[in-house]
DNA sequence: TTGCTTTTTTACCATTTGGTAAAGTGACGA
DNA sequence: TCGTCACTTTACCAAATGGTAAAAAAGCAA
């Protein structure tokens, strides 16, 4: 318990999936002001476009502060990046093999779509990192988001061999789930231009039903 | 139809008119190699994460004559961009008023497509440019690109409103086909781990005229 | 309060990076 | 051959940026 403050910091650091982690009231607080500020300022100008002191400006605090929370830039993206990844699979995770197959797939595209409405910024800071070639995320990549994506293609592929869907390729569809979605956030400077009158979501979640339940009806 | 839209490009993909000023051929030859490297860098890292050393290895020029011939690295960026927007009107611009609709729409879908395929670096930069809130290219958006998507998504809906093709919303049609065909390119490096296999274009192109046929079909 | 641990601030540093000045090299017409 | 202009290199610089050391301040258990 000697030189407890840096014994704690490396345990702190250490990757989620270690859940014995304890931290004071004034830990938790500093660290999601922090993680919350560096959300807005990656998503914003990316990785390299983002600097620490922006962060710490956005945060509240000073750099060298911000600096005792966490080793450094690169853990604070990992680490946003990592609680990331979770909310990300939630939505596939969901879809249920026992439901109404159309339905379930059109639940889904609803999710996806609800996300990025509410959570514009882990959308971009998303489609940052895999625009960049996933550096710090390919690992992750291939561990959790490919065997969800294997089993819910397989799932898929069942229903439309089934000839409860259409036939349709898996990975292509859910591709186009999220290329459709993700694009309200992603190109949302884009979006604003050519579409000024606000309110986008609406006519796109109406729209998007409409295309998957046209594709998809047997 | 690949060659149509190589062609195309080619075209796009000239210079723009600036101010009359003839290029030696020592000019010529060295703007092009500085912007096929810029676009090179620029893609990959974004306009913060590229760096006039990497343009410069990258061109295989020092970075000092690199200055010589662009005014900086925004200059350079700027550039690029501007080339870039005519580029990517193109394929749209193509769509015929005069011919059938639902051929012309998934003619359209096939351009952008092959575009991502043969054009994976332009479609980065431009990804790149639209997620960081289009700092550079705002004007250029509304000037160029939306009265062209004013102009097309009327006809569509002419089209529809004729019962050449099933009811639509148009811009959402246009957004649709934009962030299935360029997810390909924009994501390579995720739908790389999802698909291992070789040559996702060939089923992307399936899988996509299929999508927008089953939709469009009246 | 006292004594300790945790948190924050102050004052720095080394490297990277966009950019410049000026000297040098080369091409080419008169 | 010479002079001029176009091009390239060398040697820099100032600002920005990620990061550190250490002292100061704030919490907090006894």
């Amino acid at each position: 318990m000697k030189n407890a403050a840096k014994t704690g910091m490396a345990r702190a650091l250490r990757v989620r999936a270690e859940p014995v982690v304890k931290r004071s009231r004034i830990q938790t607080r500093n660290r999601r002001l922090i993680l919350d500020a560096a959300l807005e300022v990656f998503s914003a100008h990316g990785f390299r476009g983002a600097t620490l002191d922006q962060i710490a400006a956005q945060a509240g605090l000073s750099k060298p502060n911000i600096l005792y929370y966490f080793d450094g830039k690169e853990t604070i993206h990992v680490t946003l990046l990592n609680q990331l990844m979770e909310t990300w699979l939630d939505p596939l995770e969901q879809m249920d093999p026992q439901g109404e197959p159309l339905e379930e797939i059109i639940a889904y595209v609803r999710r996806k779509l609800d996300m990025a409405q509410a959570y514009p910024r882990e959308s971009r800071l998303f489609a940052n990192e895999i625009l960049q070639g996933a550096p710090r995320m390919g690992p992750h990549l291939e561990a959790r988001l490919k065997p969800l994506v294997d089993e819910k293609a397989a799932l898929i592929a069942a229903w439309a061999a089934a000839g409860r869907i259409a036939p349709v390729d898996p990975r292509h569809l859910i591709f186009s789930i999220w290329a459709t979605t993700q694009h309200y956030a992603d190109f949302e400077a884009q979006v604003n231009v050519l579409m000024p009158e606000g309110g986008v979501f609406p006519g796109a979640g109406t729209y998007l039903e409409t295309m998957f339940r046209r594709m998809l009806k047997v």
